[in-house]
DNA sequence: AGGTGTCAAGCGTCC
DNA sequence: GGACGCTTGACACCT
């Protein structure tokens, strides 16, 4: 079990999760963005290796514009050596890395173009993990998309285009339950069809759930996971108190993340905090987690 | 320098 | 049929 949080880190000066307005685009903006985001993402994976923070969404702003038709420069090539680097860091210390393309990236649109846009959105994503030189335990995890009426018809059309997605994209695509379309369910009949694995978000069986209890879905989910792909990623937040179905809390919630750690033995996962005050919940999960067998496995 | 309106992208929901 | 939420924050333009 490793323990991570997601993009940002508030505790290091570096913000890595810089971009810019499409309006002010340039190569020269580009570089200059590129090269700050990829110090800060060293930097917080130098952090995150000295707290034992062994998990990390990698932000989807790394490269502002990258699948967009304006970006013509050859980032890739330029930054190679950079990307290389940071990901020799990133692979000495154990470090397991996501990616999640925002809800604008869907593969099951009815409107080809969409989905041609989410192809180069993906790919854009594969680059980077690729150039990072990382296994293809990194993943990228994407939504079922939109419904649009018709839920069967829509599933169907997400298997359709998962079959034509680019190889390595494929070898890295999750699927996540999400909080209000495809729940665990929807999400296993999409795997029993694809191979697709299934990273299961706690907090959305919970808001969009299809019955199971905790247990009975990591059985389930669990097995989508073949060896190649590493042991399950799990997203992991909870309800803010007082606002909105929904709302992700401030801080961890100790004493369930606790009971959570206790219900879901004896599965071994990678638990992504989905937690807005990122690290700083993180550090208080690594220290309660710290006496779980399963923790202690990755870190020594 | 400080204030504030607005930001690449899609969907579903609410009015 | 248009505005808004989706993890809001920070960019960019105005004074």
């Amino acid at each position: 079990m490793r323990i991570g949080y997601p993009c940002i880190n508030r505790s290091i000066a570096c913000q890595g999760d810089r971009t810019f307005r499409l309006k002010s685009y340039s190569s020269e903006r580009l570089i200059e963005t590129v090269q700050n985001n990829l110090n800060c993402l060293e930097e917080i994976i130098r952090f995150n290796a000295k707290n034992q923070l062994l998990f990390f969404r990698i932000t989807s702003d790394l490269v502002p514009f990258a699948s967009h038709p304006v970006c013509n420069f050859p980032w890739q090539e330029f930054f190679q050596d950079r990307f290389r680097q940071i990901g020799k860091l990133i692979k000495r210390n154990s470090i397991r890395i996501s990616m999640h393309p925002d809800q604008f990236t869907l593969i099951n649109s009815v409107d080809l173009q969409i989905f041609e846009k989410g192809v180069k959105e993906l790919t854009y994503h594969a680059e980077v993990l690729d150039l990072l030189g990382l296994p293809p335990s990194a993943k990228i995890q994407i939504h079922g998309g939109g419904v649009y009426g018709d839920k069967n018809g829509s599933l169907k059309r997400f298997v359709d285009r998962y079959g034509r997605l680019p190889l390595k994209v494929r070898r890295r695509l999750v699927l996540e339950n999400d909080d209000r379309s495809y729940n665990l369910i929807d999400c296993l009949r999409i795997n029993a069809e694809t191979g697709v694995p299934i990273l299961f978000d706690v907090f959305h069986h919970h808001v969009n759930s299809s019955g199971e209890r905790l247990g009975e879905a990591f059985e389930r989910f669990s097995r989508t996971w073949k060896e190649e792909d590493g042991i399950p990623m799990v997203d992991y937040s909870s309800q803010r108190k007082g606002e909105k179905k929904g709302t992700h809390a401030e801080a961890i919630d100790l004493r369930n993340f606790k009971v959570f750690l206790l219900e879901t033995k004896p599965h071994d996962f990678d638990v992504m905090l989905e937690i807005k005050d990122k690290e700083k919940s993180a550090l208080k999960a690594v220290r309660a987690a710290s006496k779980d067998s399963r923790f202690q496995k990755i870190v020594r």
